[in-house]
DNA sequence: AGACAGATTTAAACCGGTTTAGAGGTCAGT
DNA sequence: ACTGACCTCTAAACCGGTTTAAATCTGTCT
């Protein structure tokens, strides 16, 4: 016994008027008397109709909702602090509009590539978010051949005609390393992220950008992978340096978890003989010990913006601004303290 | 300049057949010669032609998708190692499928029974998912009424008219707790996760069962709520009891590295004072130092699996048999060690 | 040659909306 | 009373597939 729902047709013949006219009514189009209109949306009211989804989607051309598509790889995914955030944001905006957020995960067999294909081919989406933004990413040209609108979380680095919503790492990376120039530190190291990424390259040039302005080199920059395999072993370089750095800046909170695991393995304490800072302030940052000194942006709110700066273009707007998000903040806990005296 | 994609109809004109034939050409159907049919496949072929989504839905009354609702409220998502990858083994079965997967975030305000309604109304779906099951969950029953298809994840306790798909949590309980009794300990404690749940009770009780069955009682039985900061407060309260237990087994891996750092933070060290166990084997329990003692199941799998029932379900199979998946495999690491001399 | 069964194929309705062209009605102006 | 302008509303086409009823074409049998 299914319960069939009313489509605009029973509207229709219940308020005694063409489906067309309940149509307009219904999308609040002029050229109705008002009489009409109200008679139309108590019919509808009474009936407790929906609009059919998939009647619209074929009508107007539309999916009614936006994609995103995530890399499995390298567990990229399985512990990003970024992404569920991210998706809540996106999700708060899409279910006011009555949309949906369709995910394309790609597996470690398909190119990305594929992920956006798929979703372009079957018209699941009215358009995109472009995470995890690299360097002359291909997925732009990809998108615009695709015809799929898109938003580019961080601004890409060549021409792109899609809008982008950026949180600049800058400011983010250089409070971590005054910090750490305020507690004393000369020797301090960097575990970067992937270079391709450009988040990641954002985050190492700001490492040795703030140094510099202070007259001081890096002690070294590793190049991490974001992972937390990743981060233990460039953590292992840098503790066999001759020169042991004092402080190591890690460009995620997961490679310095990990770090701090393996500095801790390694014997040395924290923060009395290596400082560690990260990057994002995930939820086990607070709680590890000692409390990870990191850096706090707000995916959520870059979910939301992200949102609505897709459907302003998805709604045809030509013209739709960049946005700009308030900068990461620094939260400083007790994996930084001051530099340890030298042996020498 | 948008390129239009070829419709049935044009695929029709090329092949000189009406539109019918090539529908029935192309989801196979017999009664039309061999011969007409390559033609009809060629010429579809010739022309890239690619089924639309959206017309096929409203013509067969299918969307295509499955949907998961996922509540953000208290961080559960956020960093949950378990989802990320149980999508991506759902992803695995969908994209073979040309299905979707449509992801339902609950936020604050509402309530989770909202987001299952959402994708019932809205007909986004023609199945979904149903997570972190709970005692007479009400949400079965809300299931019913809205003649949602779904699967459950784990097995509900009342009846339920879906089929289960289920991962014993109790074996790898009470592999943990054997372990830690053989190494020695008799105080052992427990951080459960919140009753409300199935896995949570599923987890507390092998884990007072197995003691139980080697003629020992819990030192202690604290709730938790899966959250990091519901693991340190646990944690606090377990060492501040007259007789510190000597071992606690956490119901997932976040409370047990908060404990972690919380046990540490009090001075003692893990192994030697206290020895602890996780569950779950996220990506962290590995390079927290000293690696944390857990359990690791395959949420990978478990996403496989449960899309590949929903599917029977959806394709109109009416008897759809549970499936029972390998259950959890203890994983020793550093974090668990031969119980303290008592100090009597 | 005509009848008939069986195999192919087509035309048209249908899914539930949106949209366009035009029909019908009202009213003011002449 | 006639005309044109304007307002309101309807009929029908359309989106791109699926499906059903019926038409057409074979070939066989009498």
């Amino acid at each position: 016994m299914v319960k069939q729902r009313p489509t605009i047709a029973d509207v229709a013949s219940r308020a005694g008027v063409s489906k067309g006219s309940v149509s307009f009514a219904l999308n609040g189009r002029p050229g109705l008397a008002q009489a009409t209109v109200d008679k139309i949306l108590a019919a509808a009211d009474e009936l407790g109709w929906r609009p059919s989804n998939r009647a619209r989607s074929l009508s107007v051309s539309k999916a009614f909702a936006l994609g995103l598509v995530i890399t499995r790889d390298p567990a990229v995914l399985s512990s990003d602090p970024f992404f569920p955030a991210f998706i809540a944001g996106v999700e708060s905006v899409l279910s006011t509009r009555g949309q949906a957020l369709v995910l394309q995960v790609v597996t470690a067999g398909e190119s990305e590539a594929d992920g956006y294909r798929r979703l372009a081919q079957d018209a699941r989406v009215d358009g995109v978010f472009l995470s995890d933004l690299r360097h002359d990413d291909p997925r732009i040209q990809l998108l615009v051949d695709l015809g799929l609108p898109a938003v580019t979380l961080n601004r890409p680095d060549g021409e792109s005609p899609f809008p982008a919503v950026t949180l600049d790492d800058r400011p983010g990376t250089s409070a971590v390393v005054q910090h750490l120039l305020e507690l004393g530190h000369t020797r301090i190291a960097h575990v970067a992220g992937p270079p391709a990424f450009v988040h990641a390259t954002a985050r190492s040039s700001a490492f040795v950008a703030t140094l510099a302005a202070a007259g001081l080199k890096p002690a070294a920059v590793e190049a991490g992978d974001f992972t937390a395999a990743g981060g233990i072993e460039a953590t292992r370089r840098l503790l066999a340096l001759p020169k042991r750095p004092t402080a190591i800046v890690y460009a995620n909170d997961r490679m310095a978890i990990a770090g701090l695991g393996a500095a801790q393995a390694a014997g040395l304490t924290v923060p009395d003989d290596l400082s560690i800072a990260g990057f994002d302030d995930s939820e086990l940052a607070e709680y590890v010990h000692p409390g990870l000194t990191t850096v706090r942006a707000d995916p959520f709110r870059f979910g939301e913006v992200a949102a609505q700066t897709l459907n302003q273009l998805v709604d045809g707007a030509t013209e739709v601004p960049d946005v700009e998000l308030p900068p990461a903040q620094l939260v400083v806990r007790r994996s930084t303290g001051t530099a340890p005296l030298e042996e020498t």
